[in-house]
DNA sequence: ATAGCCTCTTGAACGACGTTCAAGAGTGCG
DNA sequence: CGCACTCTTGAACGTCGTTCAAGAGGCTAT
């Protein structure tokens, strides 16, 4: 029984690092059943028997990229302890960061798309809302006497600010621009949004 | 040859308009050739005399989005000729409005992405473009002595961020929320960038 | 030790996809 | 009326995700 759950979750755990390689080369469009059988040493079969089906597997790898994405985001946390701008700004860099050197593997956080009727799994979600934690405190320091949802409020429009300002640039949609510029943009983002709050 | 002009025309524009219903039905996922033959009346090799590939089947599909979302957004051009801060306003609302009731139309705006080594084409940017100039008088009213590439960079940054927040909004992700949210963000957003610069 | 059971694994098979292309239909011109 | 040429057709090809009958392999009870 322990041997066959090592070998299910060797397995799980091997396919999940073999579709991030894949998504690193050729982003979601690379996510082939037949060709990770084979980087995996398997028949194409078992992945069904780990996963439901691709997009589960798809997920798996998302969550990976989510804790990468938070880790990066940790690591610039404990560097402005009683400057909660620069905390913002350094977070915001951290993010452009994380997408520019992992692209196509940032870019499939939001290019899949679960199946009509795929709940997405709380774990997920859960993952998400982690990340997106790392605001919450730079803003109740920046804003004490505000309400916590008011906060909430203005981080979820800066975090989604930012997002939007890399999403669009690293796509070259709206013109082809390069990582210096995006970063300025987002630092003017972070400033322009403090100032006026 | 006219005829025939008119025929390959005729055909061109009703698999443009049934991709269309399609994805506004069934998203970038709906478009598929067979279907969209049988819905044509025409064969399935008949769409690829028409366009190289499905793809741009749904760049010509893209672009008719494009001008739609132009259209609502010169809609509120004229309306405050004299007031830059609430034209904005409008302009953010005037995007939220269209993504949230043509939202899969809008999705595949971004959704799409061209397979590689596939140029975009110039039809298409210019489009881009023209739907970003709303942005480009209303900031020059609003800082008539910054240099124009700096407003621009501005207006850039505006735009994204609320496309950001729109993104995020709409596909749940980052927590659910409705309209009504998501356009109090755009609001908070556009004054502070405004109150900020 | 071994028979029996049950789960895991396999890869051929299925239907659907985008795309192609030989063959047929249709059109205009001499 | 016949020829040449283009447009149109849908069967066919290769690839995709997914399934499943059949075989392999290990665990338990005797």
């Amino acid at each position: 029984m322990s041997d066959v759950t090592d070998r299910r979750e060797r397995l799980r755990e091997k396919l999940v690092e073999v579709a991030e390689a894949a998504i690193a080369e050729g982003g979601l469009a690379a996510v082939k059943a037949r060709p990770l059988a084979e980087a995996a040493g398997c028949a194409v079969g078992a992945i069904y028997n780990v996963f439901p089906d691709l997009d589960g597997l798809i997920l798996a790898v998302n969550v990976r990229t989510l804790e990468a994405l938070d880790q990066a985001m940790t690591e610039v946390g404990g560097r402005f302890p009683d400057d909660p701008e620069r905390h913002l700004q350094a977070l915001g860099a951290a993010y452009l960061g994380f997408a520019a050197a992992q692209t196509r593997r940032w870019r499939a956080l939001f290019e899949h798309r679960l199946p009509e009727g795929y709940a997405v799994p709380d774990w997920y979600t859960d993952r998400l809302d982690t990340i997106f934690r790392h605001l919450r405190d730079p803003f109740a320091a920046l804003f004490p006497d505000r309400p916590a949802s008011e906060r909430i409020e203005m981080a979820r429009a800066l975090f989604a600010g930012a997002h939007g300002i890399v999403a669009l640039g690293l796509d070259g949609k709206l013109g082809a621009v390069d990582a210096p510029v995006i970063a300025a943009r987002i630092r003017f983002l972070v400033r322009a949004v403090l100032a006026g709050a």
